[in-house]
RNA sequence: CGGGAAGUAGCGCAGGCCGGUAGCGCACCUGGUUUGGGACCAGGGGGUCGCAGGUUCGAAUCCUGUCUUCCCGACCA
């Protein structure tokens, strides 16, 4: 056993540390805050990347790219924007090193000190909407729909690996519109895409939602949010999509002729998922064994693995190998056949479980006597010996199966976490006890909220989309409410 | 940024109080036997003890500084 996971039971943090670490998703760097992405990991990115670029293009976006510094004048256009991000931006200086006339080693050149200081971009309104005052003249022009993929640093005081860390990757979208209405629908439109591919693709339940003021993106309007449930009952905001009115049109001067002839002000929304989903996906499905990857993003989606004594078995495994992986391959399955030999099938299984890899056929010569394999799915530890003829169309049906019920499983969790309270006793006991999401009653007032961040430390997460109108007291005030809003703690 | 812990071979650790040839397990290499849930035997390679100073005849060990990580807070989307 030279893997050892730390029991969820146990540490639940440290679990997750090790299921990132030994999964091979992530290492720790030599830059503070920073974290190297393993190809493993990167793989699993790749595919989310790609799952998403596709829903992006399909809803008529394009990718561009901005730069990496954001001149230090543009980050404080926007008043609310520059009071959010400021305390954590990383900043360029100067522009060139020197050797130390002292002999220290390299040292940075006083002499060579920028005339104005660049910001590392913490998230890119600012560059982009200075670049889109060059874009847009009249309504001809609108809307313009576009993502980039980029990184993203945001000096954070406290970094966990995935979930926060100094620089991240991400998409970030910026769209400008010629009305109100439209940006709406283009915010709402970019976040049910989110949560499409959270619940199609990472087979994880969200719920769509608004933030509360206090919560919102420095600079938005609005603040849409989906919000997933971690197994340690903590919430998780898995992605956001802003609709920022015309405040960063104002802050830039971004103004277009409409029909009529009338000079206005654009109107904008900006949207964002980051490499945090893969702390999200870690956190929300696997076990004590291991990663458990949803197979319609899992780098490897099936592993075979051989048992033999001898060449001449292990030549014939192999045959009937290729012929499975063929068949798999043709229908576009990610196979691996792992006939390394320096380790034996014990520790390829539980290698291949600490992975999450969601399917593993294990084939032996006594399988191949009786015209059976061993067929193990990742999510349930299930395992069952299946004829060889119609493997393939069987492994088709249960990669498939998999994807559904780790949603399944999942959703059912979040449900059972979903605990209405209407009293402040209760409030906390479940909190303290069960975890979840509480859905409460609040007066609407920041004040309240703060209070009970303070006295709980559990925040709104969101005020559900078509959230069901009722009469109802706040569970701290007791002031007239309306609706219930989802309070939870979060990571 | 505060409080606590840690950094010694790729990984996990012992040694440190009491300074004197750097050790153990796993992994790795060679050969052999093995292979249905993390194999075994024999032989072998690998470390400026995080980094930089200091004390000392001599520092992994004592002192100072510094970097990094983990846990708990503060901060934060």
């Amino acid at each position: 056993m030279s893997k050892e996971i730390t029991s969820r039971e146990q540490d639940y943090s440290q679990w997750y540390n090790d299921l990132v670490i030994k999964g091979s998703l992530a290492d720790y760097s030599a830059v503070r805050g920073c974290m190297v992405i393993k190809p493993y990991g990167f793989a699993l990115w790749e595919n989310m990347r790609d799952a998403l670029d596709k829903m992006f293009k399909d809803t008529g976006h394009v990718n561009a790219y901005f730069p990496l510094f954001i001149p230090k004048s543009f980050l404080s256009k926007e008043a609310a924007h520059v009071e959010g991000f400021a305390k954590e931006c990383a900043v360029v200086t100067h522009y060139r090193l020197m050797n130390d006339p002292n002999g220290g080693g390299i040292v940075v050149d006083p002499e060579a000190k920028l005339e104005e200081e660049l910001i590392v971009r913490p998230t890119s309104e600012t560059i982009i909407w200075n670049t889109y005052k060059d874009w847009i003249q009249s309504y001809r022009d609108l809307p313009i729909l576009v993502n980039q993929w980029a990184n993203v640093v945001r000096w954070e005081m406290r970094t966990r690996l995935f979930l926060r860390t100094a620089e991240f990757l991400w998409q970030e979208g910026h769209t400008a519109h010629a009305t109100p209405e439209e940006a709406i629908a283009e915010t709402r439109q970019m976040l049910e895409v989110y949560a499409t591919f959270a619940e199609e693709f990472m087979a994880l339940p969200v719920i769509r939602g608004v933030k509360t003021e206090s919560e919102r993106f420095a600079g938005a309007v609005d603040t849409y949010c989906i919000e997933a449930l971690m197994q340690d009952g903590k919430a998780l905001q898995a992605g956001t999509s802003h609709f920022l009115g015309q405040n960063f049109a104002k802050a830039f001067d971004v103004k277009f002729l409409s029909k009529e002839n009338q000079l206005e002000y654009v109107w904008a929304t900006s949207w964002g998922v980051s490499t945090r989903l893969i702390g999200a996906l870690v956190m929300a499905h696997s076990d004590d064994d291991g990663l458990v990857l949803p197979p319609k993003i899992a780098p490897l989606q099936v592993v075979i693995v051989p048992i033999y004594k001898g060449d001449e078995q292990k030549a014939q495994i192999g045959a009937k190998a290729d012929e499975i992986m063929k068949g798999l391959k043709a229908l576009g399955i990610r196979v691996k056949y792992d006939d390394n030999d320096n380790a034996r099938p014990g520790w390829k299984f539980a290698e291949h479980e600490l992975k999450g890899v969601p399917v593993r056929l294990a084939l032996g010569a006594r399988d191949l006597a009786n015209n059976l394999v061993e067929v193990a799915r990742r999510d349930t530890k299930a395992k069952e010996s299946i004829s060889l003829d119609g493997v393939v169309e069987h492994i088709e049906k249960l990669l498939v199966d998999i994807q559904q019920s780790m949603y399944n499983k999942a959703a059912a969790y979040r449900e059972e976490h979903i605990t209405k309270v209407d009293s402040w006793e209760e409030f906390e006991k479940v909190l303290d006890e069960k975890g979840g999401f509480v859905s409460a009653h609040w007066d609407g007032t920041a004040e309240t909220e703060d209070a009970i961040k303070e006295k709980t430390k559990a925040t709104i997460r969101c005020i559900p989309l078509n959230n069901t109108q009722e009469d109802g007291k706040c569970i701290l005030t007791g002031k007239p409410s309306k609706e219930r809003v989802l309070f939870a703690r979060a990571y």
